[in-house]
DNA sequence: TGAATTTATTGAACTAGATCATTTTTATAG
DNA sequence: CTATAAAAATGATCTAGTTCAATAAATTCA
């Protein structure tokens, strides 16, 4: 059950065989469907969710009700809004299933409690967020300065498999361009 | 000399004022002339930089030659790049002062020393590499969703001064576009 | 299964922003 | 203070990506 956590706790820092038994009963095991919601829009993203099987999308809508993904995350990653669990404020975006999934979810306080007992996982949280801005800035980067078909073809290097899992208008969101101008892309692609 | 520093840091934790001498002692002042590097390409961040006056400009360039600003920092703020320093990875920065700068200055193993003697200031640094990382979402977003004058309006809201700072070509990558489109946006911005 | 809904494709017209080449303005060093 | 270099402005042209509308394909679910 808690296995793919403990061998991605295990990249970063090394737990004893009693902190990991320990560890594990922090964590509770949930279930969503496919179009569940971990978090609306003004709600406080509670707890930090790990994902074991399926996948999530982080989005929200600007005034013109177009859709920005910010985050897709499926096994191995932690899904939702870092920041609004972090700082316990209302979130900006809509966190939703996009498959059957089961996670694994620990609450603020919960985190802070394992802190006390288990000091290393603030060394992993803290590794975590610095992923989270380095791959963010990288992306970053990439919008401003490459063509949107060569960021298509490292998004599908950087997390294969994942265009067949979510609709393409989620992977052209995350891409910032419009579904339109992926399908062209694609097109292109396709004919070689 | 610390007061800029200290001023920031309440902002985020309260110390005494014990822990304040203390803590003045592991930051060492520096003066950067005008166009000094902190760090180039291919180097190790070595040193956690906060800006007492003065400004930097974090940027790298990309294949084609072209300039992109990741980061614009100047007074009370941390300039560099955070990531080679947290990691001591090689950066794939520049880190040029813009101004004649005084900063303050902690190396990596001096906050780890720091760290131990007080261990707020590990709390302090986490929320920093969150605001970084959250303030680079919201760019990101923008980068995507917003046309650029608005974008440029925003900047000048957000960063108000920093534009009579530095040339304006670092403005208009700092905002993804070209300077010339930049001059563009002035010219219409000034009509009205 | 098949009707309803959601997603993806395609075409044609359009536009925000880029590119390139030239000129003007501003900053800088001696 | 001036000569030189760096930065900004401007015009003309171009293009990557958008928009809108219509059609086709794939999912969903009763």
């Amino acid at each position: 059950m808690h296995d793919l956590l403990l061998s991605h706790l295990s990249k970063h820092i090394s737990l004893s065989d009693e902190e990991a038994a320990k560890l594990t009963t922090y964590f509770e095991p949930k279930v969503f469907k496919k179009k569940a919601y971990l978090c609306r829009v003004g709600e406080i993203f509670r707890e930090a969710t790990f994902v074991d099987q399926g996948c999530f999308v982080t989005y929200s809508f600007d005034k013109n009700g177009k859709t920005h993904v910010a985050q897709v995350a499926s096994e191995g990653w932690w899904a939702g809004d870092i920041y609004s669990f972090l700082t316990q404020k209302p979130s900006d975006y809509f966190v939703e299933s996009f498959e059957n999934s089961t996670v694994l979810q620990i609450s603020k306080a919960g985190l802070e409690t394992l802190y006390l007992e288990i000091p290393k996982m603030e060394r992993y949280f803290r590794i975590i967020i610095q992923n989270a801005y380095i791959s963010m800035r990288e992306r970053m980067m990439a919008a401003m300065s490459k063509p949107a078909m060569q960021r298509y073809m490292e998004f599908l290097e950087a997390y294969p498999g994942i265009d067949q899992r979510v609709p393409q208008y989620v992977v052209a969101s995350y891409l910032g361009i419009r579904p339109e101008f992926l399908s062209r892309i694609r097109k292109k692609l396709a004919r070689r």
